[in-house]
Formats: structure tokens, sequence, C-alpha cells
DNA sequence: ACTACTCCGACTGAAACAGTAGGATAACAT
DNA sequence: ATGTTATCCTACTGTTTCAGTCGGAGTAGT
């Protein structure tokens, strides 16, 4: 699991709304500008979160985002898998994004690798939003 | 930490050189046929690990490969570090590979990584070849 | 109508990944 | 000496991913 730029960006303007009014309307500049994001790689980023359900937008003047859920209610987990895929070292050990790799044939090894997988799994599905706050 | 192919092969490499015996000295070819890697790719692989000092090796005819330590000497952590670098999820908590990231600003995160960073180091490093033959 | 936003798709340069290829060099066998 | 079998060294290649950038369309409030 190696954490990309689009995480990082991810989970910073996460924390950046996570920590505006609940009511309010974030645009995105702001979130840019506070955060050091280049604002149109951002739009991308935030574009993927509204599908995935982790924010809601609005459009026009005044307009902006903010949080769908409860911060308590966004894991770390959810928001890497979304950018950066399988929280395991290898995939062959992936729950979620299992697949074939030539390591597999080492049942040693594989468990080395199960095993980090499940410490990663388990403390980032663990970790909300409202921690990290 | 994604691993590459280039580790894996790396691993069923030494994993293939550990199983035989001390003295023989093992052509790539034997390697690379039992487990299933391009040959030519598979050079330069180990090439780096002579030089890292991992394999000794023999030129000419009946010439090959062996181990330089013993198998117990020889830890995960270090192969993975030589080919895919930082065992870190982000350079920002790794004690080898530092670097900074913008997610820095954000110390509880960093703390959840830099706490899976400190597992990952321990079980990898506290793992070696002779455990997983 | 104007302004300030979101939204959408296409594009780009650079790097990494996973090999392939050609040939030089060295040791051993006959 | 010569041929065989291996390592060694450098360069090249196609594909994918990363980290953006860009132009413009749509929409809501003033």
């Amino acid at each position: 699991m190696k954490l990309t730029r689009r995480s990082e960006y991810a989970l910073l303007a996460l924390t950046y709304l996570g920590r505006a009014a609940t009511e309010e309307w974030v645009p995105l500049g702001r979130i840019a500008e506070a955060q050091a994001i280049p604002l149109r790689y951002l739009e991308h980023i935030v574009a993927a979160m509204c599908r995935a359900g982790y924010l809601v937008s609005s459009k026009g003047q005044h307009g902006g985002y903010r949080l769908a859920r409860k911060p308590s209610e966004i894991t770390i987990a959810e928001v890497i898998r979304l950018f950066d895929g399988a929280l395991a070292p290898v995939e062959s050990v992936s729950k979620y994004f299992y697949q074939a790799t030539p390591i597999e044939r080492e049942t040693k090894m594989l468990a080395v690798l199960g095993n980090i997988r499940d410490y990663v799994a388990r403390t980032l599905e663990g970790t909300t939003l409202a921690d990290i706050l």
C-alpha cells in the first residue's frame, strides 16, 4: 500500500471540510489554497469523492462542497481504497482486489504478507475522519 | 509499500537458492524455469542482489549463483527496500527514505501512518529467508 | 446579465514497470 | 586451441501510472 498524492490530497480536503461548519458550502478554491493543492487537480479528486458518496456539492454562486456523512462515519481505509486500491502489499493477499501473483506459491511468505495486510486493514478501517481532526 | 514484480522475483530466486545445496553453483536458467521468471529480467534482479552482497557468482561453465550469507541472516525487509524502497505508506514516516509530503501537517494522520510503518518494518525485519523456507 | 461556482472530457510530460536484445567476458571441457 | 556454458554490461522498448493542465459547458444566486 503506497499512498499517492491523490490520496493525500483527498484526506487533506476531507480534514478541511471536517473542520468547517456543518452547514457551510466550502468552495474548492479555499481548500486548494489552504492546503496547497493544485485547484484543477483537486477537482478530479473531489469529483470522485462525490461519486463515492463522501461529499455532496452545490453548484453556482456560494456553492461548494460539504461532507455527506458525519466524520465518524468515514474511514481512512475506504478513502485510500478508492484512490490507491488494495491496502495489501501484494494482490494475492488482498480481500477486495485479489489477483494471482508469482509469490503465491510461497505459503510462508504469503502468511507474513497476509498478516501485514490484516494489520493495515484493521487499523485503517478502525480510524475515521473524526479521529484525525 | 506496494511490492513490484521485481521484489517478488527476487524473493522467489532467494528461496530457490536457499533450498539448493550450500556448495552448489546454481545457474540462472534453472531458477528462471523453476520459478517461471523471464530469464533476461532475472539477470538484472540477481545482479542487484550481487552488488548488495546477498549473492555471490561464479562465471563460466558450471558457474552460477549461491547465497553469500546464511538464510537466517537475510531479512525480507532489506530485500524489499533494495527493490521497492520505503516500507512506509508515505515517505514522511519513512526512516531510511524520508521525504516531505503534503500530509505531514496532519499530525494525527501521521501518527496512524507511522504506526503502520513501524509494524511493517518490525515484522519484515524480524522475518528472514530461513523463516520462509 | 453577470459572477462564482461546479462539472466533464481530453490532453500532456515525466517517470516507473516489466521486460528484450546484443554482445563482451570468463571459466571449464575436450 | 577451441567450443560451450555461463555471467556481465549497456542500451533500448512498449505500456501504464502519476500528477497535473486546459477549455469549455452547466448552474445557481445577485
